[in-house]
DNA sequence: GATGAATGAGGTTTCATTCAT
DNA sequence: AATGAATGAAACCTCATTCAT
């Protein structure tokens, strides 16, 4: 009984830990970091500022645990499509339906991420704005071995290092992305990430 | 001589001017407006506070200020390397080289936009976000004529729309361009232009 | 028990707010509004800067509220004064009676009026000018209502409109008043309030 | 020659310092002392800043100066005015035109003294309002002196000190130029002094 | 454990005054 | 002698954080 109370507690403190989270992010993405006072967080949260002081030491504090939170999310997300299938192109068509739909039930942080910085995370906490860009650097490389396993199995031609076409494919990506944020009713993201894949996949120059 | 007096005064007011602007650019660029305070600007460029306030009315103006004068300088750079060339090669090649060239002398406002281009925009001066979303389009709208004009050349080949290949390759130059600035010495920028359009030129699928 | 918990807490902030005013007056009187900064206030009513923004918005409505607060006693204490009375003449005695009273106890406030009344008003919130210049005429108005009751019952000689008597009479009692405000020991003011209305009714009053 | 010439130059130096003081009576007349920066006088007056500070060395000089020269102005009319006569209800009426007369001609300076005192000048240097108090206080004085005469030759009844009148018939006088500075249309003032008169005579004077 | 009033450092902006030209 | 740009102290106000209840 303890245990299945203090689980219960536990499980109610989780909760509370949520909604708070839930707010801040809300309200950072709409405004900003700076824009936003701790009031307005426990009040949209319907807690007391002092509840929140609780739960995360500082307001950077607070911001960071929303970053990390959601971009643990990303690159669970990520990893698993990538791993879905062994084919190197099935696993950039997933990893790009995979950022689609990330992207699509989470507006308000990639609004953040937009707002903050722009794409990749940076500012207010200096350690953040390392780790990220370290945290990002290695998921580009994570998608550069699949470039790379395709360059080695002849299935890609060698038109630039792994990495850069790593670097080429997500920026690609993350702007029609963004494209379709802004301006969600005239660039519509494709459904078919073949889209996105046939810019690099087919050439350009038409040499008939 | 009060001709020249005058011109005199006039030009070492811009200098001042120039001066602030630079500082402000640096801090700005360096820690985002938010954490930037007027006494430190003034500080940086060797004025009093007040001073400031003699060139521009708020801090606001200033950050507007600086953002638009890096934006048109950069906006004029690159519709001048597209009239160089006519030949829509030619012309894609000289973009990216002076956007390249733009980014290298001017890393400071870089960072600066990278590091809240929107943050800031979104919360400080509604206009200004809209004002350079909007030219940005506008830009790769100019980006996406090329594509157009070779497309209907037939020297490209409509593996998208004009736009979406403008975007794609603006992205990528982009993406190319920031891992420069953010870590030169593991990410060298390629001096030659041609490396990035041969992502796009050549087909990544090896059907040999 | 909470109920009586809440009406403490609700005091207590009534006590508070109370005593910021009770500062605020103090001060402002002493100095006038520009010369007080809100630091003074805070450190005159022992709160932090902070506290007295949680209970006014601004310096301006801290002001306006004492101002108010004070003219409506004033205002109450007049009209309470005259319907005390129904004899035109006992109504003037009361009033003026009243008047010397609620200067006696308010002299930061009158102090206050005297230095800056209008000053302020002119600058600082237009709308309290104009209201306090309204409130002022509308009571002026309701002294002259007792001159045109004294007149039409033939108790009074309509020497003058009774709007000029109204006048007549209040910055009569006024001046007195204030010489003293300004020098207690020099001109004392006088208990007997008929001192003041000898000087009206000698002629005022209709002997015929 | 250089006489003149010395003469003259003082003369256009005069000018000047008029120039500036017609300048800051008007816009503090408008909108208080702490409302009207010394750049706006120098405007107005179309002189640079440091010129104002070659005539006045502060601010509160600069205002102090304007008051002192309207208020020697007043003075010396009303004294004028009393001396025309000898009989003492000529000299009252006498005053009583020539007050009206000079508030009419320099409303701004009127509307100077309602804005930062009422009536009597107060606030802002210490040491201008006991001066202008004392200078008021002294001016009631002459005034009373005409009551003491009119009371020892018998022309006026002892209903009050002779102080006391004059305080009375001042005021009195004050609140109705006061109500036609504020609302002329309203509340013209009555071109005849008699009708103020009237108001203390009817009883004041001594028929028996 | 939750609350939210109190705190006060810190930010932006103004403006009287100075002084080199 | 006149100018007006430069100065910087000081004002108002915000808001992250604390702590008594």
């Amino acid at each position: 009984m303890t245990t299945r109370n203090l689980s219960r507690k536990e499980r109610e403190k989780q909760r509370q830990r949520q909604d708070i989270i839930d707010a801040g992010l809300e309200l950072f993405s709409e405004k900003g970091y700076h824009n936003v006072a701790m009031q307005e967080i426990a009040e949209k949260a319907e807690f007391a500022v002092g509840t929140i002081y609780n739960f995360f030491p500082t307001k950077a504090d607070l911001y960071e645990t929303i970053v990390r939170q959601k971009i643990d999310l990303f690159e669970q997300a990520f990893e698993k499509a990538i791993q879905t299938a062994t084919d190197e192109i099935d696993q950039l068509r997933n990893y790009i339906r995979a950022k689609s739909e990330t992207f699509r039930s989470n507006i308000s942080f990639v609004r953040l991420m937009v707002a903050e910085s722009r794409g990749v995370s940076f500012s207010i906490k200096g350690g953040l704005t390392r780790e990220m860009r370290n945290r990002y650097y290695r998921f580009l490389e994570r998608i550069a071995c699949i470039f790379e396993n395709g360059i080695r199995h002849k299935r890609f031609k060698p038109i630039a290092s792994a990495f850069q076409l790593a670097a080429a494919l997500d920026s690609t990506v993350n702007t029609f992305l963004l494209l379709w944020v802004e301006m969600p009713g005239i660039h519509p993201f494709p459904e078919d990430p073949d889209i996105i894949l046939n810019i690099f996949f087919h050439s350009l120059l038409d040499t008939t």
